[in-house]
DNA sequence: TGTACATCAGTGAACGCGCGTTCACTGATGTAC
DNA sequence: TGTACATCAGTGAACGCGCGTTCACTGATGTAC
């Protein structure tokens, strides 16, 4: 019975391998990433990751696992750092989410692969699914508040995600390298942008 | 000298590998695309791809070429085809932009595909610059006809940008399949927000 | 109109390498008695 | 406390295949004279 994984041979292979993986995918992208050369950065041999990794695949999908981890934790704890005000939630929920893709790029990629159409296995995992709630929840919140019209929350949450997602993408894969705006400024100007704007789509929904 | 190549051996072997690839990127993604099979499904041999394309990476690039030629085209007539009126020339440009990803998925992965941060290589053609200069001139026109405040455009375009580009990465990639919400309502429904909307962050800027 | 020649778009076998994965093995740690 | 044994995390050589790419070639089309 060992409590201590740390003093048993390696170490933590298993966190080193997904450390180092994460380097790599934040540097050159998802493809990029090859067992062989992280097994040889981690100082094992090409074997050794199989004994933490059924394979390539199950080591990006703990990568993405780890990811919506630390996102389930950041939003949750961005969000009890303001008050009850659903408005303010939803900002703050929007910022920790683009912060997050901005700080955990490589995390960021593996969760948000895309993988052709087999988009069916990139379900997500629990935590994904709970950063997923949290939206929905704030949204739903906002309509009791007042803050959002009244009614199906879809678009609304589905207007909240596309923001907060397509920005983190631009982010992420620098597709705005060419604009020298701050990203530091573009986070609160992007989530206030939607939260000032959700009121706006009242009518259109019914149009 | 001939004048009609579609009589010469295969006839017009570079578009037809063109678009057998477009329908693979669509169906399997970006890394499926397997030149071999490209050549068989052609009925070529596999050395025949080797007389149109350099290789692999610059069949892709034929590819992107070929989509930001398309999406050019598409936004400049539903340009034309409005008033003079600016804020009805922005909406018309992202429902053309946001059209072309859902109608052109190959394509559209095909000019984005985020490989690591080769970014530099993905320099826009220079449709695609013309494609990013009609979105600055839409919006400095904007700002001149008063739907949008003065100022530096960038963040006024970023945002734009953002806002379709996200959207359509979404719709392309199956991003909200959970969510079900039509597709063709999407679109309007997120430029019409984003028209009505930028004109909340004129204080937003200067904070 | 016919013959020699250049060119160009194909063929298809073969090369070669990157890389995921396997497997028989070894050495270190923990357990039984 | 020492010895036998189980287990677990490593080694590293080797397998195998997918796939981009090359190359000597062939046959069809176009040009010169």
């Amino acid at each position: 019975m060992r409590l201590d994984r740390s003093t048993y041979h390696h170490g933590d292979l298993r966190q080193t391998l997904l450390d180092i993986s994460v380097g790599i995918i934040e540097k050159k992208g998802i493809e990029a990433l090859n067992l062989r050369v992280v097994a040889s950065l981690a100082g094992v041999s090409s074997g050794a990751p199989y004994h933490h990794f059924a394979g390539r695949t199950q080591l990006i999908s703990a990568i993405a696992d780890e990811g919506f981890g630390i996102l389930e934790k950041s939003m949750r704890s961005a969000s009890a750092r303001t008050g009850d005000a659903a408005h303010a939630k939803l900002e703050a929920l929007g910022q920790a989410y683009v912060r997050f893709a901005m700080r955990y790029r490589g995390h960021f990629r593996a969760m948000f692969r895309a993988e052709g159409d087999s988009q069916a296995d990139t379900a997500l995992t629990s935590a994904g699914n709970r950063v997923f709630q949290m939206l929905c929840d704030v949204i739903e919140a906002s309509q009791t508040q007042g803050t959002i019209p009244q009614g199906d929350p879809q678009p609304f949450v589905l207007l909240t995600w596309t923001a907060m997602h397509g920005l983190s993408t631009l982010l992420v894969d620098g597709g705005l390298k060419k604009i020298n705006y701050s990203p530091k400024d573009l986070a609160p100007l992007m989530t206030n942008l939607l939260k000032r704007s959700l009121a706006a789509l009242a009518e259109q929904r019914h149009s």
